[in-house]
Formats: structure tokens, C-alpha cells, sequence
DNA sequence: TGTGCGCAAGTGGTAAAAAGTGGTTTCTAG
DNA sequence: CTAGAAACCACTTTTTACCACTTGCGCACA
């Protein structure tokens, strides 16, 4: 199974197109042969979920099974499927970021690439900086969370 | 299991390289042969956590499992696994910090490394001293520390 | 107890390899 | 027929691994 870890600065150059680091080029052709979804976030940070194939199409249909008499659930159901983009990398090792999802995201051309374990967020630089500064921890810890030793 | 402990003043070079003290050296090529994972620290002091990669791999799956619908929990992976990069010291016993951890915690030349049992942390020197004169216990404590007789 | 010698640790530099960047051409779809 | 996207190719920059030197500390012997 996939394991991402790391942030990575990358930039994306005129063309709308992203060079994947080395290092996770490799994670990524070791789980899904390069096949990978992109899709926008639903929680309230603007950043992109890059997901191996494999582990998209497990989740999926969860998304697809939720209720959607509930408005949350739409909501969700609305950004994850209706922003999915399928995508393979080219030769060189790169993506190419669909306008729809660039503007979603605010990417111009500095962003951050940040493992998350089986998936990858895809972050304007500025947004990133922006939200370690800003965030604290407002909300109340889960009970799991609270009896983490680190 | 591995035991680190006391503080060590140690300098990076100017490519970011740090040599680790020969001491806290014999106690990583025992605890993990040298493997070790480095990540960001999640509470408000802006200091690096070093783990041998066998306690890094206890502790991960803990992260990743946490209920990320929740704002604090969502908090703590990005900081911890997004920030996670598995390194080896190389021939002469150093590592290279990443440009993005340099710059979380503030990493300038001067830097202090501090034994924590399991793990170590590395901090700015100037942040470790600010720590230590500011530092004071405004919280109220767990009932295991109340416990505790020194 | 002080001085000198030797080894180990820390520091800095260099060279080879790999990764990222940009441009050009070809193909496809509108 | 045109415009945009995809594949390819070549070049430049960065990274990383290795090597050599210098410094400092400890130990031994005078």
C-alpha cells in the first residue's frame, strides 16, 4: 500500500503542467502504475486530493453511496465526483492540471505537494504558508487524538 | 529499546547538513542502524521531532488512522505527515534537513539537539533559550503528572 | 601535573549523476 | 483548417555521495 509523506515545493510551469518529485513519482509508480485522480477538497481548505487510482475507485463508491437527502452529503458527493479528473503522467514525469481544478485551488505558480499517507494535497504555496500560521487547534480533539503520545 | 538523552549543541552547515553528535550517533545505529524519520512538531513551539524509523512506525499508523473530519485531527496529520521525511546519515554521520523543515522551525546555523527518551528534538538555538526563560505552567496538569514525585 | 602525540569527530569541497525545465513537433479534436 | 493538448527531446541546475583536511579531545608518558 501507498504511503506518502513529505512536503515538496514545485512549480507549475505556462502550461498548466506540474513535475511530480522524484520521490513520489516512484510512490506513485509503485501504486498505481501512474494512474492517479485529482480531484478538489470538500473541507474548508481550497487545496487538491491526488489520489493513486486504486485507492480512489475504494472510495468512490462510498462517496456515491452517501445519502444525499442531507445537504453536507451533497455537498461532498458535488466536489469530490463532479471535480474528478483521471490523468496519467507523461514522459517526463509530469501532470497536467485541468483549468477548472487550477482556479478551484487558487494555483498559480508556486505550490506545495504534501503527503498525507495514502494520498497526496496539492497546495498553492501562498494558502499553505498562510494556513500553518493560522491554524490552532479550535475545534476539540477527538478521544483517540488525546491519548496519542507523541 | 533506544533512550535518548541530554542536549547537544550542534551546527548545520551552510547546504543544510548536520552532523549528529557521535553520542546520539551509537544510540541511532543501535535503535534503527541509522534509519531514521524527521518531521515537524504539532504544538505551538515550532521545533523539529527526530524518531528512529521502528517508534516512527508505531506512532504513524495512529496518525493516519485519526478521524479526519475533524479540524484538529485533519491539523495534526498535515503537520506531522506532511512534514515526515525518512532520511539515513550519510558516510560521515550527518543529514540532510529539507529546505521545508529548515524553514518551519526556523533552522539557522546554531541548533540545539535535545534527548526526549524515545525521540529527539532539534531546535533553533535562539527558540530553545526564548523556551526556556518564558516557559511556564499556566495548564493544569494530567492526574498522572500530579502523581508524580520527583 | 603538564606536554605531546594520536585518533576520532566535525567541516568543507568536488565531481558525477539525476531531476527539473523549456521548447518543438506531432496528433487530435473542434 | 486551426488551436490546444500530448509526447518527445535536449539542456541546465540541483542534489547527493564521496573524499580529504583540520580541529579538538583524550590518553599516555615523561
Amino acid at each position: 500500500m501507498s504511503n506518502f509523506l513529505g512536503s515538496h515545493a514545485i512549480n507549475m510551469d505556462a502550461k498548466g503542467r506540474l513535475a511530480i518529485p522524484a520521490k513520489v513519482r516512484e510512490g506513485l509508480a509503485h501504486a498505481c502504475g501512474g494512474r492517479i485522480v485529482l480531484t478538489a477538497n470538500a473541507d474548508e481548505e481550497r487545496c487538491l486530493l491526488m489520489y493513486p487510482e486504486p485507492e480512489w475507485e475504494i472510495l468512490r463508491p462510498k462517496i456515491e453511496a452517501l445519502p444525499n437527502m442531507n445537504k453536507a452529503a451533497r455537498r461532498l458527493q458535488r466536489l469530490l465526483l463532479g471535480n474528478a479528473a483521471p490523468m496519467e503522467l507523461d514522459s517526463a514525469g509530469r501532470i497536467l492540471v485541468p483549468p477548472t481544478l487550477r482556479s478551484y485551488a487558487h494555483l498559480e505558480k508556486k505550490l506545495m505537494l504534501i503527503g498525507q499517507g495514502k494520498k497526496l494535497e496539492l497546495w498553492s504555496e501562498e494558502r499553505w504558508f498562510a494556513w500553518l500560521d493560522e491554524s490552532s487547534c479550535d475545534e476539540d480533539m477527538p478521544p483517540e487524538m488525546e491519548a496519542l503520545s507523541l
